[in-house]
RNA sequence: GUGGUUGUAGCUCAGUUGGUUAGAGCACUGGAUUGUGGUUCCAGGGGUCGUGGGUUCAAUUCCCAUCAUCCACCCCA
């Protein structure tokens, strides 16, 4: 009997049509991407675990995937980290290699390797996959790809406002309806220090970035949870539940923070970035929201996220500044600050709401149908001149019944078939069929060429 | 790591209050239709009912375990 065959959890194969479909979204980026100045680079699945831990808090060190290493790894394990199950101590010295957990840190990693050669500020994109040891549910996969721009060495906030601009005009070109939600990290760190505990600054953030979706009064219990006063609370709770536009929450935002200066800061951030969008016609809502907070704790100052309007799904994209990400690779005092475009929840959300244009449904241009070795010959020497000519043409390999070559060519979503058979190679013609009107017509080799170059 | 869901044909799922030949739709193959597909009709192939154990005269069905799956939490794209 034949083995069952599958897949690890949480990865996906991709049919043709689903590559159609995910090459059109990494397309639309890639595209907006260049309008931007960015260019792309690529680096390894793999990176030195001394690379990856660490970066991405507790949490994160455990969704790493590991590579064991080659040969006999076993024999410089200390048997006393086995026996007293230090599993820290032990991965260490038997996986000196995981794979990428983001782009960003990779990223990090690259430009201060190759600082010599880079020219500041560096814009580069990159489109690949990522891999987390995630539990798998819906919009979360074990392999995915991150499609990250990012701007290195500078600190200009203009940049905050660009990846706005590229974010909106992705979303519109793919037709998304979504809401770019912007803050501060600054703001946060106000918070907790507004409270007088800055050390719960993770906590805090974490417990307030569950708002939408756990209420205000989980939230309230959350952050006693993490270790606030019923005061401290009573604090926190109306910054975060601020509403009205986003002028009328940076206005408050100065009274209910007095001078704080990491307070006057993220406000100064945030004026900044929303000046420059005043500039340009965005299709979107951006919506501050102080409540935004991310887990990613490499982040300093403006953070960024965005949520489809339309469709139930996780952030679909997300960024934001970090300033001092090559500093622990001991390149000092060059800011970054980047976004990541989540490409398989978009698939999904695409998918929901049924928006992937008909021309990813597309098959190759036109099928030549094999009517016997004779007019086999024929349409062979056919579909070498229509290939000249740049038009994507197979003929169809077998001379079986007619009803299975046009299934096969249904099958495959051909717009066009060519039909040869004793009557057109005397007159030295082609019989052209469009597949979705069902219309034919004879004519010569020019012709049908002329067609369908249109 | 925690809690729940579901495992029956290639896919989506019925079903059996435990009983001897386990069903449907889609897909596939052949025919109605030997140069015309996406509609229709007919026929056919394909399943040790996730795996292991238990209860029973008898288990795909009940019980236990295990694996897989999906969903939620944690966290995140």
């Amino acid at each position: 009997m034949a083995q069952k065959v599958s897949i690890p959890k949480g990865t996906r194969d991709f049919s043709p049509l689903e590559m159609a479909r995910r090459n059109y979204i990494f397309e639309t980026i890639r595209d907006v991407y260049k309008l931007y100045g960015f260019q792309p680079i690529e680096t390894p699945s793999m990176e030195l675990l001394s690379t990856l831990m660490g970066k991405y808090g507790e949490e994160g060190d455990k969704l790493l995937f590991k590579i064991l290493n080659s040969g006999d790894f076993a024999k410089k394990a200390n048997p006393e980290h086995w026996n007293t199950k230090n599993i820290n101590k032990l991965t260490s010295q038997i996986a000196e290699k995981g794979l990428r957990y983001d782009l960003t840190v990779p990223f990090a990693r690259y430009v201060v390797q190759n600082r010599n050669d880079i020219t500041f500020p560096f814009k580069r994109f990159q489109i690949q996959p990522v891999w987390r040891a995630d539990r798998p549910q819906k919009g979360r996969y074990r392999e995915f790809m991150q499609c990250d721009a990012d701007v290195i060495g500078s600190n200009a906030l203009v940049h905050e406002a660009e990846l706005v601009m590229i974010i909106d005009e992705v979303f519109k070109r793919l037709g998304i309806n979504v809401t770019v939600k912007l803050n501060s990290r600054k703001l946060l760190t106000a918070i907790a220090e507004l409270v007088g505990k800055p050390e719960l600054i993770t906590a805090i953030t974490v417990s307030i970035d569950k708002l939408d979706k756990i209420g205000i009064d989980k939230v309230r219990e959350e952050l006693i949870q993490a270790g606030l006063t019923s005061d401290d609370v009573e604090k926190v709770i109306p910054i975060i539940e601020l509403k009205g536009s986003n002028a009328e929450k940076l206005n408050k935002l100065v009274q209910l923070f007095e001078s704080n200066e990491a307070a006057v800061e993220g406000k100064k951030e945030i004026d900044t970035v929303l000046a420059y969008l005043k500039n340009y016609d965005m299709t979107n809502d951006v919506e501050f929201d102080l409540a935004l907070a991310r887990g990613l704790n490499y982040y300093t100052g403006c953070i960024i996220e965005v949520k489809a309007n339309d469709a139930q799904m996780g952030s679909i994209c997300g960024g934001g500044r970090y300033d001092d990400l090559t500093g622990i690779f001991g390149l000092k005092d060059v800011s970054g600050v980047g976004i990541s475009f989540g490409a398989d929840r978009i698939y999904d959300v695409l998918e929901q709401l049924d928006k992937f244009p008909e021309t990813t449904l597309q098959g190759p241009t036109v099928m030549l149908v094999n009517f016997g070795e004779k007019e086999m010959e024929y349409a062979f020497k056919a579909a070498i001149a229509l290939r000249k000519a740049g038009i994507a043409a197979e003929v169809y390999p077998d001379q079986v019944k007619m009803k299975k070559q046009m299934n096969y060519a249904n099958a495959k979503n051909f717009p066009y078939v060519i039909m040869v058979g004793e009557n057109e190679i005397n007159d030295n013609t082609y019989t052209l069929k469009n597949m979705t009107s069902g219309e034919q017509s004879t004519s010569s080799l020019n012709d049908v060429i002329n067609q369908l170059s249109n």
